[in-house]
DNA sequence: CTCGTAGATGGAAGCGCTCCCACATTTGTG
DNA sequence: CACAAATGTGGGAGCGCTTCCATCTACGAG
């Protein structure tokens, strides 16, 4: 016999050892370290300061080998990474799923799946089950990552509705079209008749979703809804679509853009070209998450409750884990609220 | 005999299955997938068929439960999770260290700890060795993140210097001291006489190391070096700091900022009052992450080469990882260099 | 006083993988 | 052509944990 490929008196304490200065058998160990059903007290404590005294912590490859759970989900933001890191968005979302994971013991994995290099690398460390779900945000036409995600089979809950994937796939979302709609006719009603559009990435949904609510607003109050630039919810894009916009329509008396960080864009411009705001020109933005108070003038926006949206989407998520083949509600859509500031 | 708990059929293929349609052992589908050492072009390209044909994916606790290693390693951010996702100084490191673990095949695990609730929770998820190592962005004096690590014995590194561990605690670290002394020198030579500074978190070395920086400069000069203020790294610091510090010293011309979002809080502020940049009041501020260009008037400042820190304690941590015991030069100490613009 | 039952316990069988080692086969060398 | 060295292969022993199941104890009911 030789020495064993790992001495038992180097590295961490094991389990073994644990019921051994216990005075208990491994699996009257393993039951009081998991929620001690069906041990006695007399067990449960001797345990308790075994493991104290040993400093055991369980090693969770070996238990995840068993149980077949890994206690971890993974957010997957499909984006480059100095936009996950501009954009309250994520921040918010990061928040509220991080409120409901801690109420479990369930850890987060951030993956950062930024387009093109890292989806491959992404959807193998799904693939392999590193995670016991998915939550992915921000996605975007081309990735495909909600067929890929239903083909492994991975729980997976989708932080606004995905492109594809028809009943198969839960999200949560809000009612873009209708959030947009009312913005539109917030602006309509204070007497706007020459309204413009700054929409996001024509390759998203909630881009798309908000456009249409624009062009039907529009097209029930009658007016043309030719004057849309595309940016791609950042600040830089909000300004160079605002200028353009202007620029082709110098005679726009109204802007309904689909982010704030776009609008914080647009507005600066706005002032470049001396047009007061909301006097030559109302604006509303929309998102609500912290930057519409903070613009000059505050901005009046719709508000999209991320927070509670990232709540929800992670207890979705979770239910999933928990019964995969269940058949709950699948998706939650919460209503968007206009809030009323000084830009419109 | 009943059935087994999980059925054979069900789920995963297993390492098993791959063996046995290659017609080869498990050993040898072992040796195949990982790296091909001593197997023939036969029973490689047997594998890789069978491999491919049953979907098999490598179970990773199966896996890590063995080699006792994860592939994974942890970027550790103390912060509340609205500076993290708000400051760019955490995008360039986030890239730098995405950047330098998609060269092998590691994944990062973000561990938001905002102080407080959290840190038990990380420290436990460290404890497990649910990675190979940590990377610390962001320390803080009383989280005592470097003495718990270097107890638990996980490989560490630290991007900046943490207050304590002496010489056990590798770092990656710029001179922050040099860096906010040649910035206060450039106001001097321009001409200040009357230096303020908008110093970072007292509670943070690199907060500190540049608040003496700026010390030694004044000092140097003759000048008093009474005119501080504390923020806390954000552009809301920025300008409450600017705010009291331009009332209780109104006679300030020349402003050293310990960071570029502060220092663009700080120039809102100064337009308010009516102070012109740099006429008036000459500003630098710290970091050159992106906003030092985009304020009014665009900002001298000293450029801090994050995404290039971040691969290099990355880097260092991977060695450490690789060999633990190996006495390689632990600390990097990266030179910075000063960038200037308009406001000074 | 016996029996049924619920609670507590430990033995043992794996979970899926890597890697040591012994053995078989090929290749190279004088 | 003999023998050594290099190369390829499979058997099998775990890695540390959970959990099934059989066993044992204690206790109240009949």
């Amino acid at each position: 016999m030789t020495t064993p490929r790992t001495p038992a008196s180097a590295g961490q304490p094991t389990l073994d050892e644990v019921a051994r200065v216990a005075g208990v058998s491994r699996a009257t160990a393993s039951r009081a370290i998991n929620g001690g059903q069906r041990v006695s007290a007399r067990a449960q404590s001797a345990v308790d300061t075994a493991v104290r005294t040993l400093g055991y912590v369980p090693n969770p490859a070996a238990r995840s080998l068993v149980t077949r759970r890994t206690d971890s989900i993974a957010v997957v933001v499909p984006e480059p990474d100095d936009r996950v890191f501009s954009d309250p968005f994520f921040a918010g979302t990061l928040r509220g799923v991080t409120r409901v994971l801690g109420e479990r013991d369930i850890q987060l994995v951030l993956l950062l799946a930024r387009p093109g290099a890292s989806t491959a690398r992404t959807l193998r460390y799904l693939t392999n089950r590193h995670v016991d779900g998915a939550l992915v945000v921000s996605h975007h036409r081309d990735d495909r990552l909600a067929e890929h995600l239903a083909d492994i089979g991975l729980p997976c809950v989708f932080g606004g509705r995905p492109w594809t994937g028809g009943d198969r796939v839960a999200y949560v979302d809000i009612d873009n079209v209708a959030g947009e709609r009312e913005a539109t006719e917030a602006l309509v009603a204070r007497g706007c008749t020459r309204v413009g559009t700054i929409a996001g990435p024509a390759d998203m949904t909630a881009a798309e979703d908000r456009l249409a609510g624009w062009r039907q607003a529009m097209s029930r109050a009658g007016l043309a809804d030719d004057a849309v630039e595309h940016g791609d919810f950042t600040e830089a894009s909000g300004e160079a679509a605002a200028r353009s916009l202007m620029e082709r329509h110098p005679d726009l008396d109204g802007l309904v853009v689909a982010s704030d960080l776009m609008a914080a864009g647009a507005l600066r411009v706005l002032a470049e070209l001396g047009r007061r705001v909301p006097d030559d020109i109302a604006v509303v933005g929309f998102d609500d998450l912290g930057v519409a108070e903070r613009t000059t003038p505050a901005l009046t926006t719709v508000r999209q409750p991320v927070d509670e949206m990232a709540e929800r989407a992670t207890r979705l998520l979770l239910e999933r884990v928990d019964e995969p083949d269940s058949s709950r509600p699948m998706r939650v859509i919460i209503p968007p609220t206009l809030v009323r500031r000084a830009s419109a």
